[in-house]
DNA sequence: CTGAAAGCGCTTACAG
DNA sequence: CTGAAAGCGCTTACAG
């Protein structure tokens, strides 16, 4: 009721802002031209399009997300689910996707789920329905999680898997997928420790329930094979992808009465583990044992000596996922089962970096010494 | 044109979900009734809205999110606007606030901007006005930058600031926030030293950019004072909250002709540096040589021996900023403002996690010697 | 190359 | 306690 003070051309309703319908006004065309020009659509006269663009920056108009997502076939939301929040892996990938969201006009929502959450499937289902994002980012576990593959899958909502694990039966063989080679990652690792002049390499697995533990694994194998070197039954380890078991599989290693000269352990947090053990046993790392892990983990740069182990492109997977999430959208009904030509399947170049927990093995004499002292430390886990 | 095959009663376009009409028809109410039903607004007989709910669980109907936007007040999205996207503090806050807007139905959109980004501005703008959400949480150092603090007032979002520092002129005195107690944690922790029965404590300071860093020194200081014991000047060292300048902390202290037997830096990746540093000139830690960390990094408790620190309850501290945003919510135009009373400003409380790296000063001989024993081999840093 | 009309699915006043 | 109408700000067909 009072009037409104005097204000810039143009100007409206102090907190809602332009709408097209004000570009329109200004750029003397209907709000059918600036939706044209907004979604970069062809067939628009030159000079129109750089009149309505030069309105809506005059205005700084910025189209709503509600509005266009409630009118067309986009929300402009891209959804990114994971599970374990303090993961350094689910860090990179959300880094990498705000990123290419941000470029590409689009917003990223993030959800925790709990893997094994009672009403994990209700949970997809509601942010599917309610925001009706453009696409879903799914990271391990839940990538490999047949209940929320299901719910995705009902929703037609299009997903990008990354580092997706064991491709069975309910598991998204149909949906696209990002990863880096786990296989050859480790084989390198081990090429690494070989070319050392290592002959007694031990390896800790991860968990049979994630697949990138077979993986790392099959590297590992792979590489000692290709070099004929055998694989000590007693040097390969069952471990759980944490520290604990890193720290139970160095003694179990360092008391044996033939240890190895180096740990290959098939991530960060085990490698950790590993080698907080050794030097608590008094031995040197890199000098009496080398230890490698697999993950680039923020810690692994930050221990002394910093660890020697296998960069995931975490970022590079995301920015992928996202664009093939965009390029999905709108026209192809079944999304991306049309794109199954030759990128359904991306896999991305990882890097080893070289760091300084592994050098060569000492001579005979002092590594024998060094890990009988060992041994007589070690005492029985209770 | 084709017949549409039988259909459950009531299901509509197999993609795009059962409407406010639907449930309407179904519960045979007008959708005036669905929404207030939706909305817990009072004032609905309770056989209608029993009947409204049963419509709505029948149809497994959910409400689209841009429809609500567009025609109400309210976004149901909550922003997180964060720098350092692999810093674990953003990951605890992050996982507060999903869970917390889960429970709310609210979903929460990241964007992981740079601090010094020309477009900073820019990109802030573009959020608020496109996604229109009811609320954004500010993490350090966004929490503090006067730009991205100037461009939320504009858009008039409400807004809270988690663990903010200095309230400068254009800072967010303004706005509600949400931190711990830095002092008195610094406090507590150099107070376990103390009470350890060391008296050569030494303060590794971080980066006077952050607030934090002038906060803990204090608590540190207050400690010393309380106990009367001298502060040595020479124990002061400036950090920059980075690895590797509590490496050359720890250089610069082993060095001194009479060096510390505890060293408080004053953020874990500080302290990581000081343990490796001491580690690498052969000093046994806790037993030559104490240190105490701050922020309860993952890092912290994967190293060996696990670094004693400072829990900061930072998914609670997000729990805290949704709930204050959804609060505050529709009606008061001036959001916050009113709120002004008791909880404006809220302290959460924080926990001293003391672990391995802490213990008693050794006898005054082996510790010299130790020290000693160090001091040879520190060089020079080139 | 451009536009008028209808409609997306809700909430907001307003009326009863 | 309940509902009919209008409208939020865009995009979608459709027409020219």
């Amino acid at each position: 009721m009072t009037a409104s003070p005097p204000l810039a051309t143009g100007a409206v309703t102090g907190v809602s802002g332009p709408t097209i319908s004000d570009v329109a006004r200004l750029a003397e065309v209907s709000i059918k031209t600036v939706s044209r020009v907004l979604n970069h659509e062809p067939g628009v006269h030159v000079d129109t399009r750089a009149a309505v663009e030069r309105a809506i920056a005059e205005l700084r108009y910025r189209p709503k997300q509600s509005a266009r997502s409630l009118a067309g076939a986009r929300s402009f939301l891209i959804g990114l689910l994971y599970y374990d929040p303090s993961a350094q892996f689910v860090a990179g990938v959300q880094q990498g996707a705000t990123m290419r969201c941000r470029e590409a006009g689009y917003h990223l929502v993030v959800e925790s789920l709990h893997d094994d959450a009672p009403d994990l499937r209700e949970q997809v289902d509601r942010m599917v329905s309610t925001l009706r994002p453009d696409g879903m980012i799914l990271t391990p576990p839940l990538c490999d999680n047949p209940e929320v593959l299901a719910a995705l899958r009902d929703s037609r909502t299009p997903c990008v898997l990354v580092s997706p694990g064991r491709h069975t039966k309910d598991a998204g063989r149909d949906m696209p997928s990002v990863r880096m080679d786990d296989v050859h990652a480790a084989e390198e690792t081990t090429n690494l420790l070989l070319s050392l002049g290592h002959e007694r390499i031990a390896f800790v697995k991860g968990p049979s329930s994630q697949s990138a533990s077979a993986l790392r694994h099959q590297g590992f194998v792979r590489a000692m094979k290709a070099h004929r070197v055998g694989i000590v039954e007693d040097y390969v380890i069952a471990g759980r992808f944490d520290f604990e078991s890193g720290v139970e599989a160095a003694h179990r290693l360092l008391s044996l009465a033939r240890p190895p000269t180096a740990v290959f352990a098939s991530n960060d947090d085990m490698a950790l583990g590993v080698l907080a053990a050794a030097q608590a046993l008094g031995l040197a790392v890199p000098g009496e044992l080398s230890i490698a892990g697999f993950d680039d983990s923020p810690a692994s740069g930050l221990v002394w000596p910093a660890l020697t182990t296998v960069r995931q492109p975490k970022a590079e997977m995301a920015r992928v996922a996202v664009e093939m999430l965009i390029a999905a959208r709108a026209g192809d009904f079944d999304g991306p089962a049309q794109a199954r030509g030759t990128d359904f399947h991306r896999v991305l170049p990882h890097e080893l970096v070289v760091r300084d927990s592994t050098a060569a093995p000492a001579t005979q004499a002092i590594a024998e010494q060094a890990r009988a002292r060992a041994r007589e430390r070690t005492r029985p886990k209770r």
